[in-house]
DNA sequence: CGTTAATTTGATCATCTTCAACATGAGTGG
DNA sequence: CCACTCATGTTGAAGATGATCAAATTAACG
């Protein structure tokens, strides 16, 4: 599987990405597009690892991902992180600013590009687009109504439901984005899985093993395969559709 | 300790409103203030158990408090629920229907008054007046790392951690609206808290019990009062400042 | 008052964590 | 190309935190 596409090298306009469907500005129209492009700033790929706001930073901008995959995670004064989600190519990130400082920061994940939208900017163009300021608040919104789906996950469900929760997210993302739904390779660590459920990563790797025994899933590593999306989604109860980080604004 | 007041049985405008510092238009000019209040609709007061909205209805306006409180919870098809927060006096909710239709539904604690703020008028206004358009996005940025801090403190706190969060948090919250941050009466039963904090009932009761062994806070069912910040804050490790739910939008 | 809901307490049980050891694998320098 | 190392992943056994079950107590309210 080709997770890293090879358009990341060039300089690309939102009328030319392929994930013009999935991003802020769809819906406009041609006009409305251009202006829109000329605010947003592309930045070189990132590597793995690194860091594009740390918590702490005044907000400058939300980001789009084009290609790659990066964590957001919130820091606690004794060291200890929570990872607040994980941002896919064609969704936004960087909400946790729009206050005025971070709460969060972004890392990285594997080799990653992504696009600069100045909210300043944006904002002043939404103005005079009442489609595209709704679009934000819809975009905001759907922060919101993931959180809140996760914060039922970790309230009220086991550790299996959870994992099978977040491999059914993922499994929709690359569905929405043109890749199988049945294989693919996590861009995360199974430490990154286990802190973002709230669980041991020796829980996690329980689990997949049970998944396994019980022919549901079969991981090697990274690379996953479900064998059973229906059976995955039994566990998970079908609960609220858009659970674990879905960020599918549809 | 009064925690309803009169004043809600007048006609209120924001202007006199003595939450306006807390409110979407604080920050406003007398002008602007004007213009704003005219989209403000006052409904009449909510008997407790009375429900604002429900999931799944279509999404109308934003609602913010005046007096009494309320909860919010997203239901599972499995008619489990789950408490997503609660909201005081001067806070806003309503956040989970800008998408388009609630996923959550709004229930009123006790004897309650809220306002209406119709989202499509409040936005054409912010739409010429840049400071209203900015507060919006604060207060829905605002509502994302709430849920965020919550996220961290499910995923990470133990069960003691928890409450004693969730208590600092309404003492927070009580003492920026005035009333001690010491002695207050909660508005919720044992069997919410136990559901918002991800833990059972029983769990709740035998804390409670422990920090008054420890002479931290006692509680005389709904009374509490804190015997000692501090150690509330230490057993917290004061995690990120505005976790569980401190719609403080400072 | 009497009846129901809310809260507390005790005893047992399960899930998940922690600690420990081991396996696998990728990357580095010889 | 191999040996070595550090990161990652797996598995087992013991322990702890919090859930569940059961029962008693208290509070709320018609």
């Amino acid at each position: 599987m080709t997770d890293v596409m090879d358009i990341t090298r060039v300089r690309v306009s939102c009328k030319d990405c392929s994930l013009a469907e999935l991003c802020l500005p769809r819906g406009l129209d041609a006009k409305d597009l251009q202006r829109f492009e000329r605010v947003v700033g592309q930045k070189p790929p990132l590597k793995k690892g690194e860091i594009i706001y740390h918590a702490g930073d005044d907000f400058r901008a939300l980001f789009a991902v084009k290609s790659g995959s990066l964590k957001i995670i919130m820091s606690q004064p004794d060291g200890e992180e929570q990872i607040i989600g994980f941002s896919m190519p064609g969704e936004l990130f960087g909400f946790d600013g729009i206050e005025d400082v971070h709460s969060c920061s972004a890392v990285a994940l594997e080799r990653t590009s992504i696009c600069e939208l100045p909210l300043d900017a944006v904002s002043d163009i939404a103005r005079e687009i009442p489609s595209l300021n709704r679009e934000l608040y819809k975009v905001m919104a759907n922060e919101i109504s993931t959180d809140q789906s996760m914060l039922l996950l970790l309230a009220r469900r086991s550790a299996e439901d959870r994992l099978a929760a977040f491999l059914l997210s993922l499994s929709r993302r690359f569905s929405s984005r043109g890749f199988s739904e049945t294989d693919f390779v996590l861009s995360m660590p199974r430490h990154d899985i286990a802190n973002y459920l709230g669980l041991a990563v020796e829980t996690i790797s329980r689990l997949f093993s049970r998944l396994a025994e019980e022919n549901v899933v079969s991981a090697n590593g990274r690379k996953v395969r479900i064998h059973s999306l229906d059976r995955l989604q039994q566990r998970v109860g079908d609960c609220a559709g858009n659970t674990a980080n879905a960020r599918s604004h549809a």
